[in-house]
DNA sequence: CCTATTTATTCCAATGAAGTGATTTAATCA
DNA sequence: TGATTAAATCACTTCATTGGAATAAATAGG
């Protein structure tokens, strides 16, 4: 275990991202507004906004009139100060999207897979990058990374595998460094669940949070936790397995060796193969429309599985808010919203835990507010996050993105 | 949410403690082993122990000799620096302990409580601490602060009941506050659970430790969580509520509203209950050497016991496993050594979870070091911890303790 | 035994971040 | 129109870390 330092230089970076996240989660806001909100002092305020003006990532929209005084002028983050790309992939799909640092979409595609090959899907992510490159007009040294999400664990940028095994040929290789050789930009590479869960706190459910616990509904269930303002990963990486959390102790087998474990009960798998689907291990986009229609409906086999994930999911969030007292649980995922709602009305109400007698303006369980391109656009906030962040440990090892 | 910004004098607070913290984990070293751990500057080294030294918090142990070069000066923490209490209370004994920062134990006094109201137990709290200063020949300005434990959980510094009514009279009394006044010492409140985790991270199981989890078995079962090398309280300040886990699906009914929790199966009041005890909801000293004896004995009623604890809490460990991926859970509270053992034997072997294919060296499920004192030696290394430990976000809120 | 080498530590001045106090700017209020 | 209020900036100060040179004290080798 190592203690690092702190110097000069890590205070000013420091500095930077606070005031730069600060602008984020209340533009707009004038310099004076920030100077009350960081502690800092004005003057010091003043210089960091210049330079963050001169690095184009906050701009003057407006000048507040109406109150006495030198009338405030309004600063926000201004998109065009960066963009990333998020990347998501699995289950034969291939999804690329491009936002800008405020959290637009810019541009969207979706491919089918040429290859299960690692070296051809990364050839395949290089060649649409370049062109939505060239396409939007974004020069490349404007790109403040890549972010890349699989529905899987890691460990020092490789596929562990705990359950069944999803990828073979992918197990010993390591995607990140690849992907950032191949590109020249920064790679980040991260499970679908901490992915939707940093996206969410970004610009979602969890603008405000510092505290929470996002369950994933995909495939599988998955979990990404949000810890003191940070998102945890754990002693080794691979915290927010949720799915293998036992609801029903003795139920059904689960290929972990256990029994009970939520993802037998709640996961979108399990709701394709209760409409009658066969081949329901992977999860495309046109089977999310067929949920969904199916809940318009009132197809009853759909709701026998609303019914079951709802119970299972009830108890997996009665043990994450004994176990962390988060300030909220979001439930998200891949399912349209209109499904994700039913599924919350189902759960509810939910029994006694520690978080029965807290403040009654934080309601316990919350739907995720991105829709079923979460993946990738959970994706696309791990630059943003990875470079706006203020976090002092972080800036002792050099950090992938480094924009200010 | 609040972000604050960092200073100057942040920045050295913060290094003040880094400096601290690598020497009393690694002591003895030099000062050039300081530079090389901390990543600061030589001189920078040199200026802090200076200071270090001059407050009496560190002093120079010997001059390393046998290699080349001139002979470097081993430091270490000087155990007389500083001290602190621990008070650890409940079911009618009240432990007061007087440690040094270096955490060993200096006086001790186990006592009956007079009485239950707040106002009588906490003046024989002053009056046990005048008397232990005055016989230990200990300045009350060397004192860092008291630590009181109390085996419940708090949200601001009032009880917070979860299931039984446990202390009546106590709920909306400012405890530390009110003490804090009388003794003219700075006062720290916490759970059971979490002070005995900040224990055994201080002095005792988790000293390289930054992630792990930390059941308590007393007379519920307690958690206490430490995230990133820091306690982790929760968005509400309730965290490792685990006690009220699900570990059997519809089975015994809780007072908490739910069935099949943990503490139905596995708590200290269980086993004395086994053992015939009717009025078994609390435990005090004599208790414990009885369990100690029945295990020795092999008392079937015991052994019944263990088994059962050990099925659930061996659901619990896996729950805990998936959910943050610690790098090893601690097993611990107010259980004999040779009890804890045995349930720890009994727990094992562990089913599948996350932390199937970790790094060998750390074991899964460990037994905490502190011993049946835990919460009053928990409580002791409270103000220490506080006052010792670096985390830029506690600096900006001015902490309770503050000794450099 | 003496000198070169190695390593730890300290002296002194430089750097550069935030902070301070006075000043300027630009609005509303009366 | 002048007083008041608040925001933002200018010029200067403060101070913790840093960098480079110097010093101290041991071992290694001839």
């Amino acid at each position: 275990m190592k203690l690092f330092g702190a110097n000069m230089d890590h205070a000013r970076r420091f500095n930077r991202r606070v005031v730069l996240e600060t602008v984020r989660l209340q533009a707009p806001l004038s310099r004076a507004e920030i100077t009350r909100a960081t502690g800092l002092a004005p003057q010091t305020i003043s210089n960091i906004i210049a330079e963050l003006s001169e690095a184009g990532l906050v701009r003057s929209v407006s000048r507040r009139s109406g109150a006495r005084g030198q009338p405030a002028v309004d600063l926000d983050i201004n998109p065009d100060g960066g963009f990333t790309f998020g990347v998501s992939f699995g289950h034969g799909v291939l999804l690329v999207i491009l936002t800008d640092v405020a959290g637009v979409v810019r541009d969207r595609a979706e491919l089918d897979l040429a290859s299960d090959a690692p070296e051809a899907v990364l050839d395949q992510i290089a060649a649409t990058i370049s062109a939505m490159l060239e396409r939007q007009q974004v020069a490349r040294q404007r790109v403040w990374g890549v972010g890349l999400v699989i529905p899987a664990l890691f460990q020092d940028d490789r596929l562990v595998v705990l359950g069944e095994v999803a990828l073979p040929g992918w197990k010993d290789f390591s995607l990140r460094q690849s992907l950032q050789d191949k590109l020249g930009l920064p790679v980040l590479l991260e499970n679908d669940a901490t992915a939707a869960a940093i996206g969410e706190r970004l610009y979602g459910a969890g603008r405000t949070l510092t505290d929470f616990a996002y369950i994933y509904i995909g495939a599988g269930i998955g979990g990404g936790l949000f810890l003191r303002g940070q998102p945890y990963r754990g002693g080794y990486g691979k915290s927010g397995e949720i799915g293998h959390l036992v609801v029903d102790t003795g139920g059904r087998p689960c290929p972990c060796g256990n029994r009970g474990c939520l993802e037998r009960y709640a996961s979108v798998s399990l709701a394709l193969k209760a409409l009658g689907d066969v081949q329901a291990a992977t999860v495309r986009h046109g089977d999310l429309d067929r949920i969904a229609t199916a809940l318009d409906k009132g197809d009853p086999r759909l709701l026998a599985w609303l019914d079951e994930a709802a119970a299972s999911l009830r108890q997996a969030v009665v043990m994450i808010e004994n176990m962390l007292d988060p300030q909220t649980v979001i439930l998200g995922g891949v399912l349209p919203r209109p499904v994700l709602e039913a599924l919350i009305a189902r759960i509810e109400p939910l029994p006694r835990s520690v978080s029965l007698n807290k403040a009654a303006d934080t309601p316990r369980l919350i739907a995720a507010e991105m829709g079923p391109d979460t993946p990738a656009l959970g994706a696309a906030t791990l630059p943003v996050f990875d470079g706006m962040t203020p976090e002092l440990s972080l800036l002792f090892k050099q950090g992938v993105v480094e924009r200010i």
